[in-house]
RNA sequence: GGCCCGUUGGUCAAGUGGUUAAGACACGGCCCUUUCACGGCUGUAACAGGGGUUCGAGUCCCCUACGGGUCACCA
């Protein structure tokens, strides 16, 4: 019998969130919920000069958008809490675990200054910093007096010689040689924990099995196996992912490249839905060949072993193309109402309107102009008249309109619809010898002033009614004579 | 620079020693009783390079190149 999965996405409030982040919410999410497993949110705001008010906020507002919703957390409690590491710190829990390191000979207080660490010999050729371990040898005595006069300190990690690995559930066996390895701070001379290090203490205390991270953590794995280690705590299990990059740049990507918020795009018109079922395929592929998930079908199909090792670019016009499928497959009372705010100033038949635009856009924003010949004729160029494929010109339009608007003059408002007035055109055409198109060609030029609308011909005149259509004929023949 | 990781078409990606090397986006062409779109069909396009191992290598090993990551009292 297994334990319960349980996983956290651990994100500290510097800001929004943008795919990446998202990207490691689902990961984390999508994990725990395969295996029928425990999501936290657990809120990492351990620097104090980073945070920004609001942040925690928006990362809720983010992960409701999407439809990851965490099992524990501060907004809504769990056995495991407090979930804001800077309450878990009021419970002395990270000095706790430090003080218990430096007992087992696996930390030790530093006190030097800034400036002292500054002046470190920097390795010319390498340009790296690494402590020189100057507080490591003072006595107990020196340490207690240091103390007791209220000396500012941070306690380090002490790393003992040799190699340390560790097993990442994809990359296999890491080795590194310790040499490699800082003397990393622990704790902070304000009292809070570093990151790494109230990241192994806070999954340990909530009992975090599984964790999925970026492989940019993938080089500090080692030292946190020593801690465990140090500890004698059971390590979880490691699953770092490649990362998101941005498109241009090539790179991770970040906000400082400008990477859009996820409530960015909502408001640009992606749907949730689509950018999660986009993001989920960042890195991960499932086992058959679908590419359309909803987030239910996720939890079900999600695992570790379709997860790719090399990083992923953002392909922002796969998003959109994607966008647009999400609202071709949409149920047609769904999409009539996310619609209606658009469609309203239009005095047409608004689920007709609905069901014509449906297929064809990538943003609801797109509707108006989609639609907005149907208020008023633009003013176009005759030369939309022309069209080469459909075999016609301005002068075949005019023969055909004028014909045409006779024509349709003659059915009566009962009989308006559009397999009468389809039916009506073809007999025209085939009357006068011409091709279809060459009637309802100019026909649909008429009526919109346009060379593309969401409906053909006979649709259109149905829509525009009979009076305005046989106004919009009319003008369309003036022009042209 | 040290260390770590990666490298299949422009992009997302399947592929775990024997395949005509999938599929999707994008792009082109054709078809679709009326445009654009949708849809259908179809085309261009890839195993970074070099050495091994093997009867056989995109798949295993080594080297090189390129890319990324990491080396903070940031997370």
């Amino acid at each position: 019998m297994s334990k319960t999965v349980r996983t956290r996405y651990a994100p500290s409030p510097t800001g929004y969130m943008h795919i990446g982040n998202a990207k490691a919410a689902l990961n984390e999410y999508l994990l725990a919920k395969s295996q029928g497993g425990v999501f936290i949110l657990r809120i990492e705001d351990t620097d104090q000069k980073r945070e920004i008010p609001g942040a925690v906020e928006v990362i809720y507002d983010t992960l409701n958008i999407l439809g990851i919703s965490h099992d524990e957390g501060p907004d809504v409690g769990g056995p495991a809490g407090p979930y804001v590491q800077s309450q878990r710190k009021a419970t002395g829990i990270y000095m706790d675990a430090a003080l218990e390191l430096i007992k087992k000979g696996a930390a030790y207080y530093c006190f030097c200054s800034k400036e002292r660490l500054e002046t470190l010999t920097r390795d010319g050729a390498h340009d790296i910093l690494r402590y020189d371990r100057h507080c490591l040898s003072l006595t107990k005595e020196e340490i207690n007096a240091k103390l007791a006069a209220g000396e500012p300190f941070v306690i380090r990690q002490l790393i003992p010689e040799g190699k340390t690995s560790f097993t990442d559930e994809l990359f296999g066996e890491i080795t590194v040689d310790n040499s490699e390895l800082d003397d990393q701070i622990l704790m902070k001379s304000d009292g809070f924990p570093t990151y790494n290090f109230a990241n192994v203490v806070d999954d340990n205390a909530m009992g975090i099995t599984h964790v999925v991270r970026g492989t940019e953590y993938l080089s500090s794995a080692p030292k946190y196996n020593l801690l465990y280690n140090a500890f004698g705590w059971d390590i979880p299990k490691y699953i770092h992912v490649p990362m998101i990059c941005d498109e241009v740049t090539g790179k991770k990507y970040s906000k400082r490249l400008g990477a859009p918020s996820i409530q960015d795009l909502v408001a640009q018109g992606y749907l949730p839905e689509a950018i999660v079922n986009f993001i989920a395929l960042l890195g991960w592929s499932p086992a058959d060949n679908n590419e359309f998930f909803t987030m239910k079908e996720l939890e079900e199909q999600f695992a570790v072993s379709g997860l790719s090792k090399s990083p992923s670019i953002v392909d922002m016009t796969k998003l959109r193309w994607m966008n647009a499928e999400y609202f071709k497959r949409m149920d047609p009372e769904r999409f009539y109402s996310m619609s209606a705010a658009y469609l309203e100033t239009f005095p047409f038949d608004k689920a007709k309107l609905a069901a014509m635009v449906q297929p064809r856009i990538t943003f609801l924003s797109e509707i108006p102009e989609l639609l907005d010949f149907l208020k008023a004729l633009p003013d176009y160029d005759i030369a939309l008249y022309e069209n080469k494929k459909q075999k016609t010109d301005a002068a075949v339009s005019l023969k055909a309109l004028e014909p045409a608007a006779e024509l349709l003059a003659g059915i009566s408002p009962e009989g308006w619809n559009n397999d009468a007035l389809y039916a009506a055109l073809q007999g025209l055409a085939a009357e006068m010898g011409m091709k279809n198109s060459q009637v309802l060609w100019p026909v649909r030029v008429a009526l919109s002033g346009k060379a593309a609308t969401p409906c053909g011909a006979t649709e259109l005149l149905e829509l525009l009614g009979r009076d305005a259509s046989l106004a919009r004929l009319d003008d369309g023949i003036k022009r042209l004579s």
